[in-house]
DNA sequence: CCTATATGCAACCTTATGGTTGCTTTTCAT
DNA sequence: ATGAAAAGCAACCATAAGGTTGCATATAGG
């Protein structure tokens, strides 16, 4: 029953979201949005918070699958990667849809 | 300065995605996308979790304008509230396609 | 009126989160 | 070879988050 397991096999949002629910994780998701990979001192140069707290927040995106860490030298670079930021809009674009649909309904019901 | 002001009040979605990010909001979200309000009690009824529990979740989403509640009589009914679902949701696109330009200029780049 | 239902309020517990500091290790460049 | 730059590791701290239990309050309905 493939269309069964498929079903079964929704993947759980909730992680990716918490993952952006934090203003300096979705700053940082913004800053990356551009496409350049970059360091982590690169991503702390504001200076906002410590490295650490940074590589922290990082590990939190990489562990969401919202971004990839590749190390190259003295360096580790972060990327994003679109996928499952493009899987969870997907996901509210569905809820919003159901939302729709359901007071489409309630009109016609309402109407006829 | 209107334009200014207009882009110095961009809200902040951090909390919108914060309230998406555990498990339990999530579900209560979806199951409140049919468009039919719900009573605290009628949330609980699967029993995974206290109501009181579950009244924390709502008074979370509450607080991020994704759920509204209404006194009716003995019970307080829940209804979700699409358009902070929306502005998430277009946030999210808005991410994907500065990804999606920024490699169409590095390919243009390259091919250049 | 009296009782069962629905919710609210408050205290409490455990664990996760966001952040820091200090020290070590790897690597680049002079 | 040596010093500075980049990152990793570990311990620690304060507060927030998710959950529970116990008790109080309001309302629906016989």
């Amino acid at each position: 029953m493939l269309r069964a397991s498929a079903r079964a096999r929704r993947p759980d949002f909730a992680p990716v979201f918490a993952a952006l629910g934090d203003r300096t994780r979705l700053s940082l998701v913004g800053r990356l949005a551009d496409g350049v990979p970059r360091s982590i001192a690169a991503l702390t140069e504001d200076g906002a918070i410590t490295r650490q707290a940074v590589t922290k927040h990082l590990r939190v995106l990489e562990g969401a699958g919202l971004v990839r860490a590749e190390r190259s030298g003295r360096e580790s670079l972060y990327a994003l990667r679109p996928e499952p930021l493009e899987a969870a809009r997907a996901y509210l674009a569905g809820v919003s849809r159901q939302w729709d649909d359901a007071l489409g309904r309630l009109k016609a019901f309402v109407d006829g």
